[in-house]
DNA sequence: ATGTAGTTTATAATGATTCTAAATAAAGTG
DNA sequence: CACTTTATTTAGAATCATTATAAACTACAT
């Protein structure tokens, strides 16, 4: 599969359970927005196995310090994760609780002018809060 | 008291506790970035009363409804909160864990080209991360 | 003063996340 | 292939921020 040798290059030993949560976040053209519990839910449907939630928490923790996966911070009780580890922008719909992309054309360029001293920027994000 | 009028005009009683919290949060020509736990030990130590954890969340809770305080989305386990409510942006100094407030004069203007059909902005924030 | 609704409080409950330590599985060695 | 070593999985317990509960207290109107 084409999973085991992305792992093994990661210095992550291909498990199943490693290649069947690959395969739900990673088999998709689409990229998305999840937290635990809805990758929890996920992984049950797509593969019938059970994988344990620690086994969960674990591996998307391995995957994000890989840098397969980045969080999002948004104020919520629950962590959320993306699939989309390019540098972009989102939208959250309070009401829907959901996250949505904005590719940076959708953003004008952004100019940070201050700088801290001997600190340097490792990233900008945007979050549009989105009411009705 | 100042604190009295402003509470009585917000439809919040001005009990004894709400206006010790108001003096530790407000009595400061500077604005700044608190989590609960971080504000206990300030009401702590500047009252030497003893205001109840619950008591403090309550409060914090309804200034935030009523616009004297605002969340900060950060991912981090505790929830950051801040005096300052006017729009503006932030660096996150992730060694340090700490906010430090943008001036909107510090970034440029930001211009959200993409719409969602039904929904308008709500906010617009940007967080800069900082690495050493 | 009395009554009522709002507030505070100690304490319990909740729930997301992390920890533990034993069982299992992958990789390395000859 | 045995055999060893090391990483990973797992169930369950622990942690800890936050919220809920419900009884005592207090601001305020009448
Ligand atoms: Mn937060
Ligand atoms: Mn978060
Ligand atoms: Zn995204
Ligand atoms: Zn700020």
């Amino acid at each position: 599969m084409k999973y085991r040798e992305k792992l093994r290059n990661s210095g992550l030993r291909p498990t199943k359970q490693r290649i069947q949560i690959c395969e739900v976040l990673f088999d998709t053209d689409k990229t998305f927005h999840f937290t635990i519990n809805e990758l929890e839910q996920k992984i049950k449907k797509k593969t019938n196995t059970k994988i344990s939630l620690a086994t969960v928490y674990n591996t998307v923790h391995a995957f994000e310090k890989k840098g397969y996966l980045k969080q999002i911070p948004i104020n919520s009780n629950q962590t959320y994760f993306d699939t989309n580890v390019s540098d972009h922008h989102h939208f959250y719909d309070l009401k829907e609780e959901k996250l949505i992309d904005l590719e940076n054309a959708d953003v004008g360029p952004i100019n940070i002018k201050r700088k801290i001293d001997g600190k340097k920027i490792k990233s900008v994000e945007i979050l549009v809060r989105l009411e009705s």
